[in-house]
DNA sequence: CCTAACAGTTAGGCAACCTAAATATCAAGC
DNA sequence: GCTTGATATTTAGGTTGCCTAACTGTTAGG
């Protein structure tokens, strides 16, 4: 029937796109292992570049819960790359902010990484990059689904 | 020049693509949280499925080093999912094979994974899809090249 | 034989996540 | 102007999955 085609034609694409993820996951590892900031401290210490980020919006914006937050912040504190400052407007919150020497870190490590990806993307196919770039969209669009749909 | 506007070009390709990949992390850990094979205990006793595996080859599929593999082996075989046997040809080796029972925990993991992101994609235009479907092949170089080229 | 290479396990450690509980502040109702 | 429930963060303690180093046993080449 129609429609089981059509559903086995979706499980066989979520069959491929799960793959994809899971090789994604592996490569992140490779891709962050040799890196003096973590991906965890990267996401947390690009927020702290906005100046007005708190403990709770990093955590919502790294996709995990407030102490696991805290302790990458704790961490980058303990570099000398974010400082924790009390918010004037509510003293329960803590306002990040990154230092200058912060600022430098994320920038030498969004180039390294981003230059390690762009030389491999560089021994592609013109077609084969445009397929990346088609995509990259619909994937946002899919994560952010499994993202909302996830939400306890 | 037309070398540096291309090369602007791929490294703003492959910032969103680590975007795209940072974001595989996150959905990752959402899907597999509530399962009750994690991924990297699903990832080897699919390998152990074929019978013929080996922990090093386990470990060498899954882009882990072997302790890690060994560590999940054991928990697979506590867990009566899977049985270490002699390999007959070399003594120092262990032939990992999935039970009747670590089967079933593949096919129902599998099932229930692949439904779930079936559901999103079904959310999605067809034209959606095929840039996804497009892109996956894309994808599948990309990360092996990352994965070769970072091998130690 | 003997020695180097190989397959696996064990031991110990680290990073990043989690939940539960403690602390402090805010804000709303009476 | 208190009390009480909600909110923001930290602290404490635990889990998972990965790693390296060191150990045991087996194989194979010279």
């Amino acid at each position: 029937m129609n429609t089981n085609q059509a559903d086995d034609a979706l499980l066989a694409l979520a069959q491929s796109f799960r793959e994809a993820l899971r090789q994604s996951v592996y490569v992140m590892r490779r891709l962050d292992s040799e890196e003096p900031l973590s991906a965890a401290q990267l996401g947390a210490l690009k927020m702290a570049l906005d100046g007005d980020a708190r403990v709770g919006g990093i955590a919502r914006n790294l996709g995990v819960k407030v102490p696991s937050a805290t302790e990458q912040i704790i961490k980058l504190e303990r570099a000398g790359l974010l400082q924790r400052e009390a918010d004037p407007d509510d003293s329960r919150a803590v306002r990040v902010v990154a230092t200058p020497e912060g600022r430098v870190a994320v920038e030498n490590a969004d180039r390294r990484r981003n230059e390690y990806i762009a030389g491999i993307l560089g021994t592609l196919s013109q077609a084969e990059r445009d397929a990346v770039a088609a995509a990259l969209p619909v994937f946002d669009k899919i994560n952010n689904s499994l993202q909302n749909q996830a939400r306890n």
